[in-house]
DNA sequence: CTAAAACCTACTAAATTAGTATGAGTTAGG
DNA sequence: CCTAACTCATACTAATTTAGTAGGTTTTAG
């Protein structure tokens, strides 16, 4: 699942991103109005900087604004950024010890072509498609039956 | 990310399946050969039975076989049945307090839409498919850039 | 000089997950 | 009828992850 982490920072991205193009915005505001802790953002803004997606100035009067180009930046990009990892089952995780059946398991295909439509699900959506508020319309939308 | 226990049943329910049709075999014997701790396959083995997706039989010679058709039997019914919730946000989740900003959060409608693509991806495969080992061949398989 | 901002590191609390312990009920076969 | 081999059931625990907090330092405009 996505975590709490991943959702932060598309909402505080796309409300950078709304802001225009060398909208400078403190984290407080954003955070206020994203009803965020001020904190967490604080650390998420971190990573994202780290990444090269937004860039900080400090000092009074300063903030962030986005260091990417929103219609070339992807959500992949961005989840990646805050998240480390996205596989979707222990297995494919980087770093996991060498599972010894991975030549047999029966699963193991499965899970990734399911890693592998959500990278490109993720990847091609930018930031600019998800901040203009006619993405997706109504008609496509999901309503799974685990939602009451 | 899915769980431990979502991998495990379906390893847990392949090999049920490959044995064939009335194959009834004890969870001991599985549980070995597939490397899972007896104990935690056989809470496995309990969220199945309870979803009528197995049917055990008690004492001596007993054991488990399919209760439901793998040609049928859909990977989301298998992974719903012992993940309580496959919801790829908590924003989503049934029972989830309602979130004040839905009607204008502008990710909301990107998740649905990934709900229903994870939702559709573990709908469309069987386990009489994923039982198959000409499952997707080599050609289709996702290498992540997070896989090293 | 001060206020307001980013930056940085470490800690903590809550929740979830994975797995264990312990045993009760059930049945085939000697 | 007894025992071994099963399923069935519940409660506990340990480890990990996640979400969030605390407590600063540094930088800069005014």
């Amino acid at each position: 699942m996505i975590s709490t982490k991943g959702r932060y920072a598309l909402r505080f991205l796309v409300n950078l991103y709304r802001i225009g193009k060398d909208g400078q915005t403190s984290l407080k505001d954003i955070a206020i109005e994203e009803e965020i802790s001020i904190k967490y953002l604080e650390r998420i803004a971190h990573d994202l900087s780290k990444e090269g997606i937004i860039q900080g100035s400090q000092g009074k009067g300063g903030g962030y604004k986005l260091a990417k180009d929103g219609e070339n930046l992807s959500l992949w990009e961005i989840l990646s950024a805050v998240d480390e990892e996205l596989s979707p089952v222990a297995c494919l995780k980087c770093g996991y010890p060498d599972c010894d059946r991975k030549d047999k398991c029966p699963t193991l295909p499965m899970w990734k072509e399911y890693g592998k439509m959500t990278k490109e699900y993720f990847s091609s959506i930018t930031l600019s498609t998800l901040s203009a508020s006619t993405f997706l319309n109504n008609d496509t939308i999901y309503e799974a039956e685990y939602i009451i």
